[in-house]
DNA sequence: TGTACATCAGTGAACGCGCGTTCACTGATGTAC
DNA sequence: TGTACATCAGTGAACGCGCGTTCACTGATGTAC
């Protein structure tokens, strides 16, 4: 699983895509383990190389670190853009902004569960400058799914205009936390049923909490 | 500040309470750098205290992070607490349930924002045993405050009895996200009015989701 | 087309760090008689 | 009340660990002439 390859095309000495292969094997060791696992000698020796190779390609354990940290944000828009094109569009317009909400928001939990280590690692505060990349996370592929299905809730009329601004912090700030409690709070150890209905419940109050009521004539 | 006693008052080499002392010692390092920062070797330092005493007292680091831990947990508690008592209860049940759970979010939030390095060691994973820990939580002081205040919603008729199941979970996910986001999130450098609006929309968003409307005859 | 040479991308040995923890110890305490 | 002695609560030196990082280096590559 860690060895990209046996013997590298190109004559073994250089290997031609070193970085990429090094972003890869650390992105491995956080899926394993988190973001404490992500250890710049060890994925070095995962790749076959000198732990001071890497420091022709990363300014330092922080800087591969930043790299890992947007392989594993990516991995999570990934997850979240599958989920929504698991199911088909409805074609009523409200169903459908709901749908999206729902897919966008069971992507970012169902994450949050089958990657633990990525997860955490999406959001850590170990890399390099974590500080900008914390408030540049408002421009990530998946904050910009997240607004672009509010806008279509927005659109048909679900969610009122004057609750529009500010919306994606509130269905954010739940299914964040719902993923946080899952993973390492109190709900870590719930047996799965229990879990689905938690999770289901939850996301539900986050639609709530968007479009004030629970019944919507016409919905469901 | 570190700095507990110049000179203990029974002779100096018996300490008389030293596991308290180191106990202290130690969330003053989470306080100030969050669970990372809690070296069982820099508690003994600053209380005047040889590294090894420590495990006359403690198991290991494990054991000590775990005191820390509760030491947090339990002023996440104080603080929750302290916020309800900040406002006068207010005559009408359905207003006073209300103003408890928007009290108790306050806190939690409050207490997140002005003790981040707490905060975060409240919820972190680096003590001894913390998937009990976790699992436990949900006996902790904080979540039984947020079960008496949905009650007393659900008492008044605002939360429905059939939303009353896992709403503290919705509840606490909501907020414990938007904590999480204000502290290393896109949310983290908000200036300070900007931030005080999201905080009040998110935690409106909770309690739309939990009562299911916006407005409600009589409120406000 | 061949060759000189700058540059690029690796190597391996070594360092310092600070931690958690163990060890054999010693000074202080308090209890049995 | 005094003393012997078990126990308790500290000490200081030392270890091993594995990391990130630096250093001086060398083998491979590709370009100018």
């Amino acid at each position: 699983m860690n060895i990209v390859r046996p013997v590298t095309p190109r004559g073994r000495y250089h290997h031609g895509d070193l970085a990429n292969a090094l972003t890869t094997a650390a992105t491995q060791l956080a899926r394993d383990g988190g973001p404490e696992a992500v250890v710049l000698r060890e994925a070095a020796r995962s790749v076959g190389v000198s732990a001071t190779a890497a420091y022709r390609h990363f300014a330092g354990h922080g800087d591969l670190m930043h790299a890992v940290k947007e392989c594993a944000q990516g991995a999570l828009a990934d997850r979240m853009r599958a989920e929504l094109a698991a199911s088909p569009a409805d074609p009523d317009p409200r169903r459908e902004a709901v749908r999206r909400l729902e897919a966008i928001g069971m992507g970012y939990i169902g994450f949050a569960l089958d990657e633990p280590g990525l997860f955490r690692t999406a959001f850590c505060r170990a890399d390099k400058g974590f500080e900008e990349a914390a408030a540049s996370m408002a421009n990530s592929p998946a904050f910009q799914l997240l607004g672009e299905a509010l806008d279509a809730l927005a659109e048909t009329g679900l969610l009122p205009a004057e609750r529009r601004p500010h919306a994606e912090l509130f269905a954010w700030s739940s299914t964040h936390g719902l993923a946080m409690l899952l993973l390492d709070g109190p709900l870590s150890e719930l047996p799965g049923p229990d879990r689905e209905l938690v999770i289901a419940r939850t996301l539900q109050g986050v639609l709530d909490g968007l479009i004030g009521l629970t019944d919507h004539s016409g919905l469901d």
